[in-house]
This record gives structure tokens, sequence and C-alpha cells, in this order.
DNA sequence: TCTATTGGTTGGAGCGCTCCAATGCTGTAA
DNA sequence: TTACAGCATTGGAGCGCTCCAACCAATAGA
């Protein structure tokens, strides 16, 4: 249970400590002899370099720190796979914490990283208040994705939800739709750019904006679902802040003896390895999640690195996914007197393409 | 950017650094004066120990490495949830790191998180191979879920995989069911207890087992079951490996005009957030994931602390979460007389019991 | 009075490493 | 020969902290 040391190794290979280090850090002004004498020593002893000690003397890290506000969300799987492929690739490792979206439980998430004095920190979806983050700002280099900041010193990352939401009000409207509700996400982030972008395109279609408060869960869509038939304001298509509140929203339909997409139209939001699933098929709003976490480590790197002062302010651009459930409404269907047939095969689920899900 | 030291506390409160240091662990034995004046001081310049100094000067360490051998399944995040709950309580801190089902980058990870020397180590379903494994046994306590492991100085955690699919078998058999396929998970985790118990129920029922080669992805289960119908050997019900599976299985059925559960019934395993959808509202095998979690964090503290010396070995006990996709078979329905209204009941899908879900 | 005892406080050594100035070595030019 | 590179190698200081033995009152016991 004792790990060997530099000393234990040098003393092995019959130089000095300081020959070590120069060999671990893969210096180039060490004889081939020595170098492969201090490997074979390592490896014998089963050396590998203590990543505090290190840190502790250069006064410089070569993690990361990561905080997922939510494990839970399959969204962050894939930012964080995009920042461990820069990271890995510039000589960084990362460690992740999580705070599952409690604001106590991620500031001490917070605390925890910080106290490993890593090189810097990228935080996905914080749910923190902003003086936290800019605590956190004053000691290290900070990138925030999907959540903004008018901190200087902040880098952020972040989709154009405006951007998303009147791509799917487009692509209803295209189809034959005018009646077109929102079910909007309440406090959630990004969930206001998602339903001014709604607003602003419904306006531009001249078309009446109806939004429906709602969250981000499939329970909160099913809700809002029951309480728009309970009214008698069904539209033909509905927009979702996302893609839970997506399947909650066509369950409820269902439930109520309405087909999905023949009799109403859902689009979600965010392309969740969920939407993808062949019995789900849901038409959504796709983020290029993985780029999220590359250019949020690149941003991040480059501050690391001092190469920059200047924040940056990535605003991606969201795309289309069309699936399997929007379709023209039943009455423009009748209208246009276009055949039940071709309506019925818009609707049908197109080949999953996840292959990878487990 | 340059954070404050213990020195540089100590000589604002007019102190002697190990004094500052005895606060700063809440030692008893400092005067309540001289408390004051330190965590006052303390609060003025934002000092917060630096854990790795900490760490390397006390031999000592209050973080245990969780590594995840998938971000992208939410099943690992409950799990992270009950090990995060165990350690905090016990003033632990947890780093996680990510192997993303490729051993090359969970050997890496593995690296990485050994190189911070936490007090001990968790993997989730790991892939790297044993010796992998028993290696960094000899360094630290290590604790597996979801994966067993013959070292007596690792403890695994695991669910009982041959219950959980004779629950189901069973379930299935109680509705009138006897010919029962099972899509299987091939050489993944857990996939062959799965496998046994599953045959070992049908032939304790006098049934038949019929085996199919499968995997853990929605799309190897729709293509079992095509595979199944080409052959014209449709079963009247089906046991996946997972959830996945499962849900892949149903969308197959459903493009091929079956109802399910009318037609076939469909049972999944693990019972993840997405079984839980009133979309899909898939009976299935729950896993007590986060009981997975605790456990895991008390049998690795136990080692910790050098309370236990012999290896634990937890074998979890699932039980049977009955939702909408499981009805008495066509045939029986027919011979029994029971009238297709009553099946249908059972088919209903019932509330949705995760509300939390995002 | 002197000696223990107790509670509070301190300086110094050292954790495993990096960094730097200094030290040997060659080999080559003066 | 001496001088001076240039290269490989080394000892020592120090990163921010903990731990320990020592110390210093102040009080208690003999």
């Amino acid at each position: 249970m004792v790990r060997p040391t530099m000393e234990d190794v040098a003393l092995k290979a019959g130089v000095s400590r300081a020959l070590v280090s120069l060999v671990m850090r893969g210096s180039p002004k060490v004889s081939e002899m020595r170098r492969s004498a201090v490997l074979k020593a390592a490896e014998e002893l089963g050396y590998s370099p203590h990543a505090m000690a290190r840190s502790l003397a250069s006064r410089t890290s070569t993690v990361l720190g990561v905080m997922v506000s939510d494990l839970h969300n399959a969204f962050f799987a894939e930012v964080v796979d995009g920042i461990d492929e820069v990271a890995r690739d510039q000589g960084f490792d990362i460690i992740i914490n999580t705070g599952g979206r409690s604001p106590a439980r991620e500031r001490r998430a917070l605390e925890s990283l910080l106290s490993f004095r890593p090189a810097g920190l990228i935080l996905l979806s914080p749910v923190v208040p902003a003086t936290a983050i800019g605590k956190a700002a004053e000691q290290l280099p900070v990138v925030l994705v999907a959540r903004s900041s008018r901190v200087s010193s902040v880098d952020t990352v972040n989709d154009d939800g405006e951007v998303g939401a009147r791509l799917a009000v487009d692509h209803l409207v295209s189809l034959g739709h005018r009646r077109i509700a929102h079910l909007d996400g309440g406090e959630g982030t990004q969930a206001g750019p998602r339903r001014r972008g709604y607003v602003a395109a419904m306006e531009a279609h001249g078309l009446v904006p109806q939004v429906v408060s709602s969250e981000y869960t499939d329970a909160a869509g099913a809700r809002a679902i029951r309480s728009l038939i309970a009214d008698d304001a069904l539209p033909t298509a509905i927009l979702s802040c996302n893609d839970f509140n997506a399947v909650g929203a066509i369950s409820a339909l269902e439930d109520a003896g309405l087909r999905v997409p023949a009799d109403v139209s859902v689009v979600g939001y965010d392309n969740t390895s969920l939407a993808a699933l062949r019995h789900v098929s849901l038409t959504t709003i796709d983020q290029p999640r993985a780029e999220f976490g590359r250019l949020a480590a690149d941003a991040l790197l480059q501050r690391v690195r001092e190469e920059r002062a200047e924040p940056v302010r990535h605003l991606l651009t969201p795309s289309l996914v069309v699936r399997g459930t929007t379709a023209p409404p039943a009455t423009s269907r009748r209208s246009s007197g276009r055949l039940p047939g071709e309506a019925a095969g818009a609707a049908k689920p197109r080949p999953n393409e996840h292959g990878g899900l487990r």
C-alpha cells in the first residue's frame, strides 16, 4: 500500500533525484543510457509520479476541473466528451464533480474542485449564484457552458436558443401549422431565449404566440397538455422546451386518444439520446454538444496559457432534426386534398441514428 | 490569480502558521479568541486550504476517486448520488473521471485518478482487464460496482441478475405466457447472470428457453426482433437484457404492425429513467442504484479506516416494476375467455413515478 | 516553596516533487 | 598548455501544508 517515490527510483537507477525528474518530464537533455536505466527502475518499482507533489512544486497544474450540474442528463456527458478530447490532446487531465442541481451541493462541489488548484474550471450549466462564479474567476480561468455571464474574465459557450426555437417554428409553419403552442421551461437555463425565439418567430409569420407555462420534465409536459385539453385550447402543434417535456406531452396526447403527428405535431429541444430512440423518434433541435465541450476546453486553455485576456462568447447555431413526430396538420391535410397515406408516410419513424446507445 | 497561503493568514491574525493549521482542521485545543481572529483573517483574505499540500503533508487523503465507465448512462448517475451521499457524510470528497467504455481511455482515467493518491477508488462497471484492477488494488482500497472480482483485497457490489431474470420470467408466466424469449447481452457486464437466471427460471417452469443473441443497445434489440419475425419464431413475450434493448424491440414490433403488450409483452432490465417515461412505460427490473453507491462507499471507507480486511461481496436483490408493456398473451386471453377490455386495462400506462426527470 | 499538570501555542522537519544555480565533464579553439 | 564552450548531471531550496516535540504560562498539588 505504499507507493515508491522518486528517491527510490533514483537510488535503484544509481542517479540523482533531479535526473529522474527530468526523465519523468521527458526532458531532451538526458543521455539515452541514463534515461533507459531510469525508466527500467521506475517500471520495476511500479513508480508513477505523484501529481499533487508535482503540482505543488511546480506551482502549475495540468488538471482541468469540470463541474457537471446534473450527471443524470446525458447532454452533459457529450459535452464532457468534447472537453476530454481537447484536454487530453494538450496534455491535460480532467477531474469531474457534480452538483446535482442543488445550489448548496454545487457550491460544495466547486469548493472541492478549487481545493485541487486546477489550471482552470469549466462549469456546465451551473445553478450557483453569479457571485460564487465571480469569486472563482478571481482565482483561476473559468468557462461557462449553457449559462451566460457578464464577467469579463469568464468565457461562455452557449447555443443560440432563439435560433433553435425559430427553426422549429419555421419547420412547423412550412408543414402548414398556424396554431403552435410553446410549453416553456420557466426559470430553467436557456428557457428565456427559447421562449423569445418562439414568440419572435410566430410574430414574424403573423401568428399569435401561445406560451404555456411548464418545466423541463416529462411530468410537466403531460400536465401542460392536459390543461390545454381541459381549456379546449389545444393547437395543432407543440414546441416543447426540451425533449423530456416533449415526451411527456406526447404521452398525454396519446392518453387523450390523439395521434402524434397525425392529430398534433410535437417538437422537442436538445436532441438527447432519448429523442433518437426509434420508439420515440422525436423531431427536435440539436445542439452540437461535443463542440460545446471542445470550444470550452479551447477557450479555457487559451486563458491558462495567458494567450488571451478579452472574454470570448461562443454562440453556437443549433440545427433541426426532423423525425417522426411532425407532419402537416389534420386541417391542412383535408383542405390541401393530400392523401392520408402521404401524411402517415411523413410520420414513419426514421431509422435510429444512434447505434451506440446503452 | 494568486491565492493566499496559511502564512498570510497567520501574519494577518498575528499567530503562528501551526495555529492557523489547527483552526483550519477544527482542533478543539485553540482558544476562542485566537480561533475567531484566525477565521476573520482567513475570511478577509479569501483563504481556503490547499488540498494537495494538505494531503502531501499529512500523507492521508480525504478524497475518494470514482471512475464512471460511461457518463452517458444515467444508471451510473444514481450510483454516484449514493456514493456522494455517504462520502460527504463522512467528510470525504469525491472526484470523478470517465473511461467512455474504451479500455485505453479508461486506463488513462485510472492513472489520472491514482495520481491524486485518493484514499480509495470505486470503479463503476469498468472494462479494463482484471490485472489493471489488481495493480490498483495493491496501492489503495478498491471497490467494484457492477463487476465481479476474485481478488481478496477488492470489495464488490452487484445486483443478483439471476434473481432479476427469474422475477421477470415468473411475472410473464403468471400472466399466462409460455413462449418467452430472452434477448441476451452477449459479452456485456452482468449479461451472464441474467441469461442463466432466465434459463433456470424457464426450466423451473417446465418451459423451453429461447436465447437470442443480442446486445445492450436499442438497435440490437430491434435487429433481434426482426430476425425472430423473419424466422417466424416470435414468442408471446420478450425478456430483454436491458431497457435500451427492450425499447428497440418494442419499436421493431410496432413497425411490424404488432401491438405491445396486446400481441407481445416486453420486459426490460435496469429501470432506467427511460423506462419510467409515460410514453415508454416499460415493465422492467429495478436495481437499487443509490443503494449500490451507498454500500460501495461504506465498504470503501471501512477499508480506508482499516476496519476490515476480508472482502465483502454485496449481492443486492432487484425488484420487478410492472408498467404498461406486459399483459396476458393473446392466446391465453382467447382461451380463458377474458374480455379484451380487461387485457387492455392491464396495458394502460401507469402514472410516471419519476417526477424529476430532466 | 518546588514540582506536576494542563491547555494553548510555536518552530522546525519533512511530505514528493520542480527548479535553479552550480558542478563536472568532455571536446575544441587560442 | 589554458580557456571556454556545451552538455549532462547534481545538491539544495522551497511549494503549502501537517505533525511533533518543545515551550510557556497559569493553575494545582505536595
